[in-house]
DNA sequence: GTAGGGTTAG
C-alpha cells in the first residue's frame, strides 16, 4: 500500500481518535499512516509481522467507530501482506459491524458473501450479524428468517436474541403472525423469555388497537415467569391512551405496585400526551401536578406536546406560565421546546416575545436549528418587519433552505413586495436553495392570487418536464374557484394530450372549489358534472 | 446487538 493511501481518507474522518482505536494503533505502528505516527528523531523500524491477533483488535475497534473503510483497508491489507494473514471469521464480523455501525448495512451484507466467497465459513457470531443487519438496519425481516433457517440447518442453532431480533422486525414490518410463530418456536424450545422479546409484538398489538390482546399477552407474561416490566406496561399504556380508554390507564397505574412495577417519567408523559390529544387539558394539569407530587418529571418531548395543546387550546400566555412553572421545577426543555413557543408567538403576532425568546436561546447551551431560524423569519413577515427578515436572511451564520424560500415568497406575495425577491431568486438561480413541490405549490398560488393568471399557467407548463401533479391541483383550483372552469377542462386536455394521468389530488381540488365557490348555478353544475365524468373516466 | 413515549417551521 503506498504511504499516502491512509492519511487522505484519516483526514477526511473529522472525528477524533477513540482511545480504542489509540491502543489499537499502538500495536500496529507498522500499520499507521505517518501522519498519525508519534514525531520520532529516529529512522522508522522495518515494519513487524503483525499476528491475527493484532489484526482482529484494530478491526474491533474501527467497530466500535463505525468507520467501514478503515476496516475494509484492514482486511486488503491482511490478505496481501506478506507474510499473508488471512481474514477468519472473526476479522469479517468485525469489518461488517463496523460497516453497519457507519451506515452501510448493505455493503456490511454484502462483505458477508465475500467471506464465503473467500472459502472462509462463518461461524454463529457472523450468522447472527448478517441476521441481525437484515431484520434491524435492512428492513428485511425474510431475509432475516432465511438466515435463521440457513445456520439451524449447518448445526448453528439461533440464540434468543437471534429470535428476539426477528420477531422485532416482523413486528415492525407489522408482520404479527409470523412474530407470534417465532414466539412459538422459542416457547418450544424453552429458550428464556424475557420483556425485550414480547414488547415489540405487545406494541404491534397495540398499534392495530388489539387491546384485548395485548392485555391478554402481558397476563400470560406474568403467569409464565416473565414479569412485565415498565416499558411493556408504558407500550400498553400508550395503546390504551390512542384509544382514549384513560379509566384503563388509571387502573393500569393503580394496580402498579400490586404487579410489581413503578410508573416513570415515560408512563405518566405518555398519560399527558393522551390526555391533551383527546383535549382533556384540565385532566392533564392535574395529572401535572400528580407527576410534581412525586418528584418526577414529563420528558422533554411530553413538556413539548403539553405546551403545544396548552398554546392552542387555551392560550399562549398559559403556555408562558407553564414553560415558567417547568424551568422553575427543574424540567428539561430544548429547542423543540423553544421552537414551539416562539411559533404559537409569531401566529399571535407578538414579534418582539419571539425576538426576547430567540434571544434567550442564544444564551443558553441550547442551538437552534433550521427551524428556529425559519420561525423566526416567518415571524418577522408576519409582523410586517420585512427589512429584518431580509437582513436575517443575508446575516452569517443563517443558513437558508428550502422551507425559508417557501416562506419568503408566500409572506412577500401576501404582502404585494413580490418585486423584491430578488435576493431569494440570486441563491435559488445559483442552486445555493432547491425549489421543491410546496415553492411551485406556493408560486402558481401566489402568481394566481397577484392575478397573473396566464403566468401561473404558463408556470405550470414548464416546471420539471411539465404538469407536475401538485402545482396543477393547484392551479386547477384556482380556476375553477375564479370561474374559468372551461380553462380547467382546457389544462385537462393538454395534459392528457402529453399522455400524463390526472392525478385524484386534482379532481379533489376541483370538488373542494366548487364547494368553497357554494355556487349553485346550472351552467357550473353541468361544468362540474363533465369534471366529475373526466375523473369516473366516462367523459 | 435487541424493547417504550416521539413534539415544532412553509
Amino acid at each position: 500500500m503506498s504511504a499516502g493511501a491512509w492519511p487522505a481518507a484519516a483526514a477526511a474522518t473529522s472525528a477524533p481518535l477513540s482511545t480504542a482505536v489509540r491502543a489499537a494503533m499502538r500495536t500496529l505502528g507498522g500499520l499507521l499512516p505517518r501522519a498519525h505516527r508519534p514525531h520520532s528523531t529516529t529512522a522508522a523500524p522495518s515494519p513487524p509481522s503483525h499476528t491475527l491477533h493484532d489484526y482482529n483488535r484494530l478491526l474491533a475497534a474501527f467497530a466500535q467507530d463505525g468507520d467501514g473503510d478503515a476496516a475494509l483497508r484492514v482486511l486488503r491489507r491482511m490478505r496481501l501482506s506478506s507474510p499473508a494473514c488471512p481474514p477468519t471469521a472473526v476479522s469479517y464480523t468485525a469489518a461488517m459491524s463496523a460497516l453497519a455501525k457507519g451506515g452501510r448495512p448493505a455493503d456490511a451484507a454484502s462483505l458477508f458473501d465475500d467471506m464465503l466467497a473467500n472459502g472462509v465459513a462463518p461461524d454463529r457470531a457472523a450468522f447472527s450479524l448478517l441476521l441481525h443487519v437484515y431484520s434491524s438496519h435492512l428492513h428485511l425481516p425474510a431475509a432475516a428468517h432465511s438466515v435463521l433457517l440457513w445456520m439451524t440447518r449447518l448445526g448453528l442453532p439461533p440464540n434468543p436474541i437471534d429470535y428476539t431480533d426477528l420477531i422485532f422486525s416482523f413486528c415492525r414490518a407489522g408482520r404479527l403472525a409470523d412474530a407470534l410463530q417465532l414466539l412459538d418456536e422459542m416457547r418450544a424450545l424453552n429458550y428464556p423469555l424475557t420483556p425485550h422479546t414480547f414488547a415489540p409484538i405487545i406494541k404491534e398489538l397495540c398499534d392495530n388497537g388489539d387491546i384485548q390482546a395485548a392485555e391478554a399477552l402481558i397476563s400470560s407474561m406474568r403467569c409464565s415467569g416473565c414479569l412485565p416490566d415498565v416499558v411493556i406496561y408504558n407500550i400498553y399504556i400508550h395503546g390504551l391512551c390512542k384509544m382514549g380508554y384513560f379509566d384503563a390507564v388509571e387502573q393500569v397505574i393503580g394496580d402498579s405496585s400490586r404487579n410489581g412495577w413503578v410508573p416513570d417519567a415515560v408512563t405518566y408523559s405518555t398519560y399527558v400526551a393522551g390526555l391533551c390529544q383527546f383535549g382533556c387539558l384540565e385532566e392533564a394539569f392535574r395529572l401535572l401536578e400528580i407527576i410534581v407530587e412525586k418528584g418526577l418529571q414529563l420528558t422533554v418531548v411530553g413538556l413539548n406536546i403539553l405546551l403545544d395543546y396548552v398554546a392552542q387550546d387555551l392560550d399562549m400566555w398559559a403556555g408562558r406560565e407553564v414553560l415558567e412553572r417547568c424551568q422553575e421545577l427543574g424540567f428539561v426543555v430544548d429547542v423543540v421546546t423553544y421552537n414551539t413557543v416562539m411559533d404559537h408567538f409569531s401566529k399571535k403576532g407578538k414579534w418582539l416575545r419571539v425576538l426576547k425568546l430567540f434571544t434567550d436561546l442564544l444564551k443558553k447551551p441550547i442551538t437552534p436549528n433550521a427551524r428556529t431560524c425559519n420561525i423566526f423569519v416567518s415571524c418577522l413577515c408576519r409582523a410586517g418587519k420585512f427589512q429584518f427578515a431580509k437582513f436575517v436572511f443575508s446575516s452569517k451564520g443563517f443558513v437558508a433552505d428550502t422551507v425559508t424560500c417557501n416562506i419568503l415568497i408566500h409572506e412577500f406575495y401576501e404582502a404585494g413586495k413580490e418585486g423584491e425577491l430578488g435576493f431569494l431568486f440570486a441563491d435559488v438561480n445559483t442552486g445555493k436553495i432547491a425549489p421543491d413541490t410546496i415553492t411551485y405549490n406556493t408560486l402558481v398560488d401566489c402568481l394566481f392570487r397577484s392575478g397573473r393568471r396566464s403566468e401561473a399557467g404558463n408556470f405550470v407548463r414548464h416546471i420539471d418536464n411539465g404538469y407536475p401533479t401538485e402545482p396543477v391541483a393547484h392551479l386547477t383550483y384556482w380556476l375553477v374557484r375564479s370561474g374559468n372552469t372551461r380553462e380547467a377542462l382546457r389544462l385537462f386536455d393538454d395534459i392528457q394530450i402529453k399522455g400524463l394521468v390526472l392525478d385524484s389530488k386534482i379532481f379533489a381540488n376541483v370538488i373542494k372549489a366548487f364547494c368553497r365557490k357554494g355556487t349553485t348555478e346550472c351552467s357550473e353544475m353541468s361544468q362540474l358534472c363533465s369534471v366529475l365524468d373526466r375523473m369516473l373516466g366516462i367523459g
